[in-house]
DNA sequence: TTAATTCTCTACTAATTCGGTAGAGTATAT
DNA sequence: ATATACTCTACCGAATTAGTAGAGAATTAA
């Protein structure tokens, strides 16, 4: 499952892009639009600024705002920042590979194999998934 | 990320299923051999049991065999014991759903849909993956 | 230059889950 | 009766999750 951090993520993400005309957004704003409790957006914005994916203005008309473009901006890449690997096991995971502690042979391990292909399928949906995508979305529906 | 409990009840039964023609596996063995500490071996394989997967014979010439052929064994199955939903959100999961706490219109959600396909996805390739394909795979690459 | 605004940083904390252990109890086979 | 082997109750420490408090620093504008 997802943490509720990488959830209020995605929400506060589709939050500041579907406002995105309306220039930077104070942290209040999306908290209360995202449904998520202001002081720890907070940390869950910073997270989001250090991995450059938004930028913020200190002081009167500040606030936060996305530092890309939001079709440059994907679920798996927020998921990285927030929880770290997609995958479900360590040993099949690209960007936080590690050996799992109680396996004996990596080569002749008979479960890898389809957990990789859990780790690719999803990893593919999730890639293709940008801030775009979500926002026009939620537009056509709601 | 499966949690160790579902990763050790996954070779836990790989290596009763790949030692069938034995009979009752011990503890003790499966411990060594799946690389699990055996207390808490012991409770896996209660919850194995109580799952209907795995029954049990206790004093001399005891231990737990499958209850059901390996074909008819599945990982998302264990999964589901061990860890409970397959999904990412709750909201998409089928066996464990729930509405997600934040969400304020699960019709109009954006990214539901996403986490849905990814759902899917892993859950299409996860009940394939059978305790028989896993012994087999193995035996044919050691 | 002062005040208001707004993000930033350090430092906690409470609750839950995870991973595991101890030890007595109960069933079975011989 | 005794050895074998699973079962049950009851813990436990460490890590993670989901926050919160409050002072600080930057920016704008009167």
């Amino acid at each position: 499952m997802l943490s509720k951090k990488a959830k209020y993520a995605i929400n506060a993400l589709v939050s500041i892009a579907s406002n995105q005309q309306d220039g930077p957004q104070l942290i209040s704003d999306i908290a209360q639009e995202a449904n998520v409790p202001k002081k720890f957006l907070e940390t869950i914005l910073l997270d989001l600024k250090k991995a450059g994916i938004l930028a913020s203005k200190r002081g009167k008309g500040g606030g936060y705002y996305l530092l890309r473009h939001p079709k440059d901006i994907n679920m798996a890449e927020v998921m990285h920042i927030m929880d770290g690997p997609i995958a479900l096991l360590p040993c099949v995971s690209e960007k936080f590979y590690e050996k799992c502690a109680e396996c004996k042979d990596e080569a002749t391990c008979g479960i890898r194999h389809y957990f990789q292909e859990v780790r690719n399928k999803s990893y593919a949906v999730l890639s293709k998934a940008t801030l775009k995508k979500i926002v026009d979305r939620e537009a056509s529906i709601g």
